[in-house]
DNA sequence: ACTATGCGTTAGTGATGACTAACGTATCCC
DNA sequence: GGGATACGTTAGTCATCACTAACGCATAGT
């Protein structure tokens, strides 16, 4: 799986870091958001684990889950190298077309 | 596929997009640039103009590919879904724990 | 010590994805 | 028309992924 960004991107892991990015949470807790089983999040976790993007520690018979700021700042710049000055200029583009309603045939520079 | 992050997640569709954003290039001008079969770059356009992020013109008998901006929209809207206020959070406190060589005075309780 | 709980682990399955090779098709040039 | 070019298309392979079910292991509570 190597980069952040691929690990990130998958549904249910996209899910999952929200979750842990408002507070840290147990397995369960988070399977329990899902119709998922418990195992498919716990394997989910350990792949955003390897990854650097969580940290689990231990406590008790319960994993805390919670998301390692430094990995995120890794996914961070994988965006960031990604969405380059190009693409936000098409973007900028596109919302200038937008804004004159909805067809956008004939507004060509 | 469904979904615009998962699609231009993949590496090789992500470098594509990269070249696609600061210039429409043709099958062949985008196939040069890797090491894997003209096919492979192809089904992987056509993936990326399935979730709307590039569209194809023929011309003679050519295709020149470009990117979509209201497609990088949506894609940028993804991403801002994601990237909620409390991941912006966790990434500064890395930024400051990083920085700790440059400025450390006391930054957070 | 016994049992229940919270997780990770493993094995196995079905689906999907990335890729190559070969073929089909439209277009350009002579 | 004939051959080369620029694609898309198809079929098939191999690896990976998301998932479930069953098990194993440590900890907490009694």
């Amino acid at each position: 799986m190597i980069d952040a960004l691929s690990a990130a991107a998958e549904p249910t892991r996209r899910r999952i870091l929200q979750l842990l990015a408002s507070q840290e949470l147990t397995v369960g807790e988070i399977a329990a958001e899902f119709t998922v089983t418990r195992s498919a999040i716990s394997q989910h976790l350990l792949l955003l684990a390897e990854v650097g993007l969580v940290t689990a520690e231990k406590v008790g018979r319960q994993r805390i889950y919670r998301v390692e700021p430094s990995g995120l700042r890794r996914l961070q710049a994988e965006i960031d190298r990604f969405w380059t000055h190009e693409l936000d200029l098409l973007v900028a583009d596109a919302r200038a077309h937008k804004s004159q309603h909805t067809t956008e045939s004939e507004t060509h520079p």
